[in-house]
Formats: structure tokens, C-alpha cells, sequence
DNA sequence: CTTGAAAGAGACACGTC
DNA sequence: GACGTGTCTCTTTCAAG
């Protein structure tokens, strides 16, 4: 499963957009149209290639509060460690989460309308759950850099 | 700029899956081929729709190491802050950058191959600004949940 | 907003090198 | 593997209701 250049522009190009035609995409990269398709193909077929998504203005649409949440649990074991993924996975608000080295269990990115609505989260879904022991939200003041983009040069 | 019901329905199915062709979606949301296609490009002309983009499984890349660095730059000021952003948007390998409130100025979020380039990537290339004065790591163990879907229906 | 139709483009499967 | 051809489907645009 090594990629040659030629799957690396692909990844490139289709990273930076994914609606470009297939025609257009193999005239950047050089190759012909056919040999491009089997390409991305394949790339989707070994799930390198993950999905294709929009991504969408979240402060058009009202989304104004941003937050990072830390998150400790007590008392941390299969059983809690398990309802609170379950959880975590069913609230659309909550768009990252992961399990961090240091003093707190989770850490959390959570999109809300305003702050009112943030609050309501917290404390009506997310501490509902009786093994959420700890909450520290830092806010986000302001986004400087968001990308899902993999350095595909740096691998 | 306002989204009914139909733009809502759009928007949540191109987060899910940007691939879909018009024909499906407009019969995924119960609206003619042509509406749908109007109502589409509207939201990319108002810039609601920000871009189509390919999510890469980094993993399979041998992206082996994802990790949250608390910043704090000193002085903190119009020229230093300038200087940090304009490095950080050069670097491929922060994929998010937040102004956060509280003690730290900076969280980043930086991808590597491994332990090694990341070390690498703080000592020669962050650090290498002088206004960076404190770096703290915090090692991501796992990804539990990771997404760029707003959650539209708390709209 | 829908329907219907026409034209253009892209996707995809072949055969060939 | 890559290329080129041919076919088929989808997209796109335009009417009219």
C-alpha cells in the first residue's frame, strides 16, 4: 500500500477540491483520464481515501460559540469510559474528541448557537451523565487555521 | 439569508456525503433535479458552502502521531502575533489553530509521521520564532470522534 | 417550483500497447 | 500499469406550465 507521486497529487488536489472532474484532475496531474479514474478509484477502494464532504460556514449559519472542553471522568473504567463515547458520539455538537496523555481524560470541541445554548449542553446533556465528574471549557476566541488536509509531502 | 427546510436538508446530506449526484440528492430531499441544482449553487455562491474537500484516512499515510500544544508567546504583541500566524499557515502540519481564553495564548493541533519529525518539527521549525516562549504537549492517544459536520439542525 | 426535452460532458468498460 | 475509443448515464440548461 505505497503511493507514488502520482497518487500523492491526486491526494493534493483532491484534498484542496474534491469537485474538480475527473478530466480536469488528470490533466493537472498528467495523466490520462482512464489511469486517473483507476487511481482515485482505487485510492477509495483501500479507504484511503475516507469520504468526500462539504465543508460548511458554520458562522453563516449561527454557530457562534466555539469551545474547548476538558473532561475527566470518575470513576474511570470500561463501563463509564464506554457510555460516555456513546454519548459523546451521539451529540452533533460535540465535533472532536480525543483521549489526551496529562491530567484530564478528554478533550472535547464543541460547536453551539451562542452561549446560552453551550450552557444548556453541559449541563442538560453532557453532565447528565453521572461519570462526567469534570468540566473545563476554555472558549475560542478566535480560529486562526482549520484544515483537514493531511501534509501529504511530509509522509 | 435565511435557509428553509429544503437548503437544511442539502446542506446536511453534502456534509454526509459530497459525491451524491444532483439527481439523488434532489430525490433524497423530495425537490426537481433543477431546483435542487439552483438551490446548490446559491449556497456556494453565498459562500454558506465553503468547499468540497477529500477526507484522508492519515493512518494508512503513516501519520503515527497527532498532538494538542498549548503556545504562549512573548512579548504578546501586534508583531509577534503577526509573525506566529503567518508560521503557522505555512506549516502543513498544524491543522487547527485557536485563540483561546485562559493562560495559554495558542491550542494547535499538529499532525507527524512520528515522535522523531514531531520533535523535529517543534525544535526547528516552531520554536525557531522567537517569540515563542512556551510550548506544552499534550500527546493525542486516540481519536474518538472526529467530524466537520455542523450540526445543522440546532440552527 | 415542476415538468420535459435537448445538448453537452463525464464516467466507465472495453481492447491495445 | 497507461492509453484511446466507444457507449451510456448524468448533468445542465432551456423552455413552458
Amino acid at each position: 500500500m505505497t503511493l507514488d507521486d502520482n497518487d500523492k497529487a491526486i491526494l493534493r488536489e483532491l484534498q484542496e477540491d474534491a469537485s474538480i472532474s475527473n478530466l480536469n484532475l488528470s490533466k493537472k496531474i498528467g495523466l490520462s483520464p482512464s489511469a486517473c479514474l483507476t487511481r482515485t478509484k482505487n485510492l477509495v477502494e483501500t479507504g484511503i481515501i475516507k469520504k468526500f464532504t462539504t465543508i460548511v460556514d458554520e458562522k453563516k449559519l449561527g454557530i457562534e460559540v466555539t469551545a474547548i472542553a476538558l473532561i475527566n471522568l470518575s470513576p474511570l473504567n470500561r463501563e463509564t469510559i464506554h457510555s460516555f463515547l456513546e454519548d459523546i458520539n451521539k451529540y452533533p455538537q460535540v465535533q472532536e474528541c480525543y483521549t489526551l496523555t496529562g491530567s484530564h481524560d478528554y478533550m472535547l470541541k464543541i460547536v453551539a448557537k451562542d452561549m446560552e445554548s453551550y450552557r444548556n449542553f453541559i449541563i442538560d446533556s453532557l453532565m447528565q451523565n453521572p461519570a462526567v465528574s469534570g468540566v473545563d471549557t476554555s472558549m475560542v476566541m478566535s480560529t486562526e487555521k482549520r484544515t483537514v488536509s493531511v501534509p501529504i509531502d511530509e509522509v
